[in-house]
DNA sequence: TCTGGGGTCCTCCGGCTG
DNA sequence: TCTGCAGCCGGAGGACCC
């Protein structure tokens, strides 16, 4: 167990909402929300605004809708947060190589093995320093913890939150645990929190006076001693830059169930090809074809099998994944299927039944997929123009999609680093109007030498009635933005 | 309008094998 | 030759995380 408190945790604030805040001058200091828009989308992540109204990730959609019904309702847009998180993690490898992103906002940074620190001071000051170069470079906020183990230095961040920074002195570790929920640790979901409660353990110091034999006994031996590990505040684990990947996977919930048999074949040959598609971009091949149906109930079953070796051809994949689907009962309807790929090995073409296959398995991973059955797609002006997406418009400039519906698009001109824009509404094939893509959230550095700081300062202006003096962010910064009505 | 998508890890069970 | 056992592997499901 190491002594110092140099192992760093970053937790990005509310990150997609974030960057669209960021991006949308409109939006700063307005209840957002992020997430799929079908009528099945659950909530990805919200603005702090949204959460006052009780809205949270993963929660369905239409009960987000119900309790913030004035946010802003917005499609995800990964790849800018891809290239965002990209640049966050070049600041993280500045401080040491030892960086192990998590996700798009998270990751743990092992601060000694970069040199950087070796004391409590030292680590701080670095911390102080990553959270001020995060902001100047792409203009949004992000928690820091830190602590001597990875479990600590999450905690700590999930303390700092929001735009935070929180160090875990080493000996204070276990006083500051025990008042704490079960739920703090990682690993204690719904479920396990649950069992411990109808066991009587409700915090982290009761799972400690537990004892490990009746954690293992609760359990079971891994789960049991992990989290007894943790309540001593024990957590050896290193912080790892290099994770093999163990599966490929692809799934889809339509918004209506499928009943139909010849239909769940066709898009189980569909999913199966794209899987196929994802596990070659990768340089991979797998042995296990894993087969997930979720039934119109929410039951959800797999079905696996194993070939003699590893193979990424579509083919074989896609009769393997029929072949399970042969056993499987869907009378009454799926909401869910999924292809997946597992015991991977890296590619190679010891799989002789993949080169007989060979040029015929090229040619069907190319196929464009298949138009999806129109019943299963949003109406067609909002597939053209998501919600939140950017557009250019030869006359006004640069916006993003407010809203679409009924042949019309609905868009506000604005970009990060102006004033909350104008709104106006367009036919959708108006042929002035073309998508477009994201503009950086922080402007280029002016070419006049010393000059970075206004930049700095306009893109991050943090509400609405900073930025200018346009009606729409009159309304304050709690009162949430309304989209307009699909109606034009 | 109930409940996404892409992962990882663990447990349990049954069959096979030495 | 039969039986018991341990260990491994495949398959299924559950829990959890972001």
């Amino acid at each position: 167990m190491r002594t110092t408190p140099t192992i760093l945790h970053l937790d990005m604030d509310a990150f997609f909402a974030s960057v669209e805040q960021a991006s949308k001058p409109s939006l700063r200091g307005k209840a957002v929300v992020v997430g799929g828009l079908g009528p099945r989308g659950v909530v990805a992540t919200c603005s702090y605004e949204a959460r006052v109204f009780g809205v949270h990730s993963a929660m369905p959609m239409g009960q987000a809708r119900r309790l913030a019904p004035n946010a802003a309702y917005l499609v995800p847009r990964f790849e800018l947060y891809r290239s965002i998180s990209e640049q966050v993690m070049r600041l993280l490898r500045e401080l040491s190589p030892l960086v192990e992103p998590l996700s798009l906002d998270e990751a743990f940074v092992d601060l000694e093995a970069g040199g950087t620190a070796r004391d409590a001071e030292s680590a701080r000051l670095a911390g102080a320093k990553l959270r001020t170069d995060i902001r100047a470079v792409t203009g949004l906020t992000g928690s820091v913890g830190l602590a001597a183990s990875k479990m600590l230095a999450k905690i700590a961040s999930e303390e700092a939150k929001p735009d935070g920074l929180v160090l875990i002195p080493p000996g204070t570790e276990r006083a500051m645990l025990e008042p704490m929920t079960v739920r703090t640790l990682p690993g204690v979901g719904p479920a396990t929190g649950d069992h411990l409660r109808r066991a009587g353990i409700a915090t982290v110091g009761e799972i400690a006076e537990a004892g490990e034999d009746e954690l293992v006994r609760l359990l079971g031996k891994a789960h049991g001693h992990a989290l007894y590990a943790m309540a001593l505040a024990r957590d050896e684990r290193p912080v790892v830059a290099e994770r093999e990947t163990k599966s490929v996977s692809v799934e889809d919930t339509y918004d209506v169930d499928i009943h139909d048999r010849l239909r769940v074949g066709v898009e189980v040959g569909r999913l199966a090809d794209r899987c196929v598609r994802r596990l070659r971009g990768s340089g991979l091949s797998g042995r296990t074809i894993v087969l997930k149906v979720r039934r119109y109930d929410f039951s959800t079953l797999t079905r696996s099998e194993t070939l003699r070796g590893p193979t990424d051809d579509p083919g074989v994949v896609r009769e393997a994944a029929a072949r399970l689907l042969d056993s499987v009962d869907t009378t009454g309807g799926v909401r869910l299927l999924g292809v997946g790929v597992s015991g991977l090995a890296d590619y190679t073409q010891e799989d002789l039944f993949a080169q007989a296959a060979g040029d015929r398995a090229d040619e069907s991973a190319e196929e464009p997929e298949a138009e999806p059955v129109e019943e299963h797609r949003p109406a067609p002006a909002e597939r053209r123009w998501p919600s939140g997406h950017d557009v250019r418009h030869a006359q006004y400039g640069h916006g993003w999609v407010q809203g679409s519906g009924l042949g019309r698009v609905t868009v506000r001109f604005e970009t990060p680093y102006s004033r909350t824009g104008r709104v106006r509404t367009f036919l959708v094939d108006d042929p002035e109007l073309t998508p477009a893509d994201p503009l950086p959230l922080v402007p280029p550095a002016p070419r006049r030498p010393g000059g970075t700081g206004q930049a700095r300062a306009e893109a991050g202006s943090d509400t609405a009635a900073e930025t200018g003096p346009d009606s729409d962010a009159k309304t304050g910064p709690a009162g949430p933005v309304r989209l307009p009505p699909t109606r034009a």
